[in-house]
DNA sequence: TGACAAATTATGTCTATACATAATATCATT
DNA sequence: AATGATATTATGTATAGACATAATTTGTCA
């Protein structure tokens, strides 16, 4: 069998993972302190450190200060999901990918968009609508209103050939994103748009981005019928 | 001006987002090597390495030994997601839990939830269908499927006094879960259960986890009208 | 018994160093 | 110009040591 030289953090951190499925610990049990870990498996203490630093943040086990290490009671799924921009999850998936602008104008804001970029005072903002085709089929329709204040280039952009979508996340990168996922019905106008019946299950993806405290856009995109959303690993 | 002695290897994170941010670099850019970095920081390199691993993390930049570290060219928005045990969900949102079993019987199940389970040959898995509460309004209606070769122990367990879920939780730790989310039209007795009409848009949770390779069990959790799933921080 | 101060302890973090590894660049050879 | 061996380089990773920090425990005094 090959036993390696070094153990690696990664190693650590899967004998103590599997140690708790195992059962050999069960939520509330403290484990070992990290020195004692270290030398049982020896190795460094550092290496156990990042171990169970990677452990406390996939939400496995809690960490206090003198208090040691404790296997979750209360564990939570951690999950990680990866939203790429819309040209690739359309190309990834193998269609053809297609942008179709509906319509853009400058207009004052209703007050639910600007609670969600979280501005106190009104002024108006850029409103795109849009919507993302796969092999000509509509995917994804869009809604999107872009601060003006925090990205002002956009309005030299022609938007009928590059997606807001892209053009932001190329040129607009963020500090905090806030995403929000729910189910509505389809009404007449996006029923129309998306090639559905009025009244169908419409999965929506909101996400509201920002620079430090500046809003950058607040985005609703309805996605088609049967859409779903997967976890990434 | 309050200057740390020492650099934090978060604060070097935060320095080069910023940079990336303010647009000193941009996508495809090749940023300093981390030794460089490190000294025009005044910090060790690992303190460097650290950071620059936690933004690959993050998808903002990606790393090849010794190509070096490049803003990515395509970014994507990477979200983590908690998802709480139920009972503890409900009374996050200030809601008095309860719980009501509905169903629970082994039957074969259907080819969906085989494939879900990623097992190869049928067999009877123990099904449990549920409703969760929140103030005594149906909050979440879940049809679970669990592997009796993976948790015997759960037959011994009487389901109407704890949820599956929660006994999953405490005693089946998982190496791996794949999350599902999409949006489904309430048929009749959906809707009887959620207290809502049929034909109304609800949002849907899938799970299924595992032990390395040994399936655990799959989830469809139904939400009750109106329920949003947020990104944690 | 209670309140507060001090010692203890386990994790948190940075540093300097050494070596590993993968990808690229260089150079000699054909 | 194509090939293949070799050197170079940037990141990947572990280690020992030092010190920081927070939480708990212990000790002291009223």
């Amino acid at each position: 069998m090959t036993v390696r030289s070094r153990l690696s953090w990664k190693d650590v951190r899967d004998t103590v993972h599997d140690a708790i499925l195992s059962g050999q610990y069960v939520p509330g049990d403290r484990l070992p302190r990290d020195a004692d870990i270290a030398s049982s498996l020896n190795c460094a203490r550092s290496t156990v450190q990042r171990a169970m630093q990677d452990l406390s943040d996939s939400g496995l086990v809690e960490r206090r200060r003198k208090g040691g290490t404790h296997v979750r009671l209360d564990p939570v799924t951690r999950a990680t999901l990866d939203i790429p921009i819309t040209r690739r999850e359309v190309e990834q998936k193998g269609g053809r990918y297609g942008y179709q602008l509906i319509r853009q104008q400058q207009q004052t804001p209703p007050h639910k968009v600007l609670a969600a970029l979280e501005m106190t005072t009104p002024q108006d903002l850029l409103r795109v609508e849009a919507l993302h085709l796969s092999d000509c089929q509509p995917y994804m329709l869009e809604d999107r209103w872009i601060c003006l204040d925090t990205a002002p280039e956009i309005l030299d952009i022609d938007l009928s050939v590059q997606s807001a979508n892209e053009w932001l996340v190329l040129n607009k990168p963020y500090s905090r994103c806030d995403l929000r996922f729910y189910a509505i019905s389809a009404d007449e106008k996006t029923a129309d748009f998306l090639g559905t019946n009025a009244g169908a299950a419409l999965f929506v993806i909101e996400r509201t981005t920002w620079i430090e405290t500046a809003p950058i856009t607040t985005v609703r995109a309805i996605t088609r019928p049967g859409y779903q959303l997967l976890t990434s690993s």
